[in-house]
DNA sequence: CGATCGTTTGAGTTTGATCAAATGTGGTGG
DNA sequence: CCACCACATTTGATCAAACTCAAACGATCG
């Protein structure tokens, strides 16, 4: 079954079938939205999960004055916010950026798998704690990094997080992103993006053809940006999780 | 009963004699740490949740080649991390900025509590979420504001926070940040902060006198900040939060 | 009364922004 | 298949916000 939550929370510890099972109804029936599309807007009462099944979408937030923020990038497997309808009403928007599958989880849904599967529960929280450690992660980016290691940083963290389900090959992955979308993530203009991501080919550490990046030297990239993937809890996958209490 | 995360929760839904005395119970006894101390460290493993009674705190994350970013602030009534414990190690650290008042509910107290009392649980994760809010906002702040507005952000947050703690009185706090401190919060240096607090000043939409700061014009501080309070989800504690379903 | 820490000021530099235009690319319809 | 359009990328030139370095000044505290 490809449920790609199911691939990601196993890199926090396996589930048995039931629990797969229960995820995989949660999911129910997905929609498909073109690149462009609003998932949820702020501003909206708060309803269902949302699930990214497929594509690439992100948070982003507007000012008044049209400068746009955006704020972290949901890769497939990825929920956006497992509580939030404890809050009445969304304070930022999400988007597709590509062509996107998502399903949406009911806020029924999703409280009866937190009463039934404590194990599958813990699962979804440290999910939860990852995502907000990436939050985190990006004010350091934006706020200490030069616009070099910025970009670096980014392309590391992307690269981890699709390897988390399998979503990399050696180190090719997709990042179908605009150099306006990364100025608008790293707190850049797009004329510096450009000229910041020649001088990352440059340096040999990767190559991009169009939404086509290889990551030539992870080790190189990853110092460049001072990319510690602690952050990302993501144990090494061989290991057994058992220790964790599970 | 003092605990000042009582007040906090209020924000969102009353609480009931019941509810109230399991939080008292949890905080148990208190220690009390001076400016500087650290308070829990990067690759800790992580224990039981931190909260915040008295003082002022920070998350921070240090670069290896020594730059410091100061990633928020815990102010009283704050939890660090209610699910902390659910990973194996701290991704950052929490240092005091000033004596400070901490008290450490053990994993087992906070589990209990969010088994035995649901609608306590429902305001813990509201707190919870709206963290997160702060950390999303921080990234618009630090990646897309000029630095007048940064400032400007952070005092009205800081306001908006402590007033919902009752910790304002009119348009006065406390603000017991040094410059460098800001910097670190805002992605600034040092001196580009005291010329840019010197601008605030001039504009007369506050005071600062030391640690105290003084409002005077709330409204042309958040314009200046394109400050939205939404974000922090705080709604008007007069109006029954009965429609949410409590 | 030094010592330490924080704030303030000045001068010069740098990073990255802005504005404007050219070039490349992918898709659409004639 | 080609012309065209909309977008995205790239380049150049100029400018401004914010940084760095350095030093002076001011508090606060054993």
């Amino acid at each position: 079954m490809g449920l790609t939550l199911i691939r990601k929370l196993e890199n926090f510890a396996p589930l048995n079938a039931e629990e797969k099972q229960a995820l995989v109804e949660a999911a129910g029936r997905t929609r498909r939205l073109a690149a462009g599309e609003s998932i949820i807007h702020e501003n909206d009462p708060t309803g269902g999960v949302n699930l990214i099944q497929e594509g690439l979408a992100c948070r982003y937030k507007m000012l008044p004055d049209g400068r746009r923020s955006i704020l972290g990038f949901f890769v497939p497997g990825d929920l956006c916010d497992l509580r939030v309808f404890i809050l009445e009403s969304m304070d930022h928007s999400i988007g597709a950026l590509t062509p996107t599958t998502v399903a949406t989880l009911s806020r029924e849904a999703v409280l009866d798998i937190l009463e039934r599967f404590p194990r599958l529960t813990r699962a979804l929280w440290w999910s939860t704690l990852v995502d907000e450690a990436i939050t985190r992660e990006w004010v350091v980016n934006i706020g200490q990094r030069t616009a070099l290691e910025r970009l670096a940083h980014l392309l590391c963290e992307l690269y981890h997080r699709l390897s988390a389900v399998q979503l990399t090959d050696g180190g090719v992955f997709e990042l179908p992103l605009t150099q306006a979308e990364l100025a608008d993530s790293l707190g850049l203009s797009t004329v510096h993006v450009n000229r910041t991501l020649q001088e990352l080919r440059r340096s040999g550490a990767l190559t991009l053809r169009g939404r086509h990046v290889e990551i030539l030297d992870l080790g190189r990239l990853e110092a460049a940006a001072m990319f510690n993937p602690n952050y990302l809890h993501l144990q090494d996958r061989d290991e057994p999780a058992a220790r964790r209490g599970l």
